[in-house]
DNA sequence: TTGAATATGAAATTCATTCTCATGATATAG
DNA sequence: CTATATCATGAGAATGAATTTCATATTCAA
């Protein structure tokens, strides 16, 4: 975290408290994250945060690297540090809950892939969807809930 | 497109001239519309036709399964018909431009790695961003740009 | 043709995200 | 420490895609 004072520093920029709060709670966070959510998280320890800065603040943290911004079709925005290995995503049609995963045997087709077809991949997103062993249990029935 | 008819029918629907227009507008179109690109091309047919017209529509095309809502994190979506092949997207991130793949080995690696986390897949939705050929030198070995 | 139901277009609404702007905080020079 | 220039903030306004409302038009069966 010092490490991203320093180099918004270098770009001009100030410190500033709330945004130290919001990238503390952030980083002690779940993963898949909304603003909301966030915003929600911070303001227990500081009521007069707005959302305007935390989309400030990830907005900021996603252009130099530390977070990344994903899209699971659901209308918002999730949010994940950046710092934690590469992975793709497991999402729960019914429950919501999302999984992590990662596939190097999928990564390097997908570098095959983009090569064929001339592209220089830069990054990919993939999202399985799907039900989770707890609310599509494989046994006879359908369990509603 | 009669077939499309027959199953509105069958829930109770009626059929309009103006969702006509549009289904046969958006079948005869290239891919990857968004409903303001759609709107406009069906407007050269008919001035009167309504962008909630066109929502209506892919979204009851979408709920009976014929076509296919897709979101490069434009921040719009896009449609695509879901009659042809299934397949996934390459996606150029300096002209914009969508190309289609289909990747067997892709395929059946999802599979296998939904299996392994307990969820039943139904769909998957994966895109590679990265410059197209016409956007950037042709990568050659790994020289990244 | 009538009548009950669905579909439409325009405008209003919703909701996530971004922007505006007056004020507050921060860093640095003196 | 204080001044001052600049950046950051928070509240609310603005934006833009998608949805809904509502009065009217269209469809379809009798």
């Amino acid at each position: 975290m010092r490490r991203i004072d320093a180099e918004i520093a270098a770009e001009g920029g100030k410190r500033s408290r709330s945004r130290a709060q919001i990238m503390e709670v952030f980083f002690r966070s779940g993963r898949h994250l909304t603003v909301d959510e966030l915003t929600r998280k911070v303001r227990v320890r500081n009521r007069n945060i707005g959302s305007a800065t935390v989309y400030r603040t990830l907005k900021l943290l996603s252009r130099l690297g530390y977070v990344k911004e994903l899209d699971f079709g659901e209308g918002v925005k999730r949010y994940e540090s950046s710092l934690t290995a590469h992975h793709d995503h497991l999402v729960c049609t019914e429950c919501g809950k999302v999984s992590e995963f990662e596939e190097p045997r999928i990564e390097s087709l997908q570098e095959e892939v983009a090569r064929e077809h001339g592209f220089s991949p830069t990054m990919h997103r993939l999202a399985i969807y799907g039900v989770c062993g707890r609310c599509g249990p494989p046994a006879t029935g359908k369990g509603e809930e």
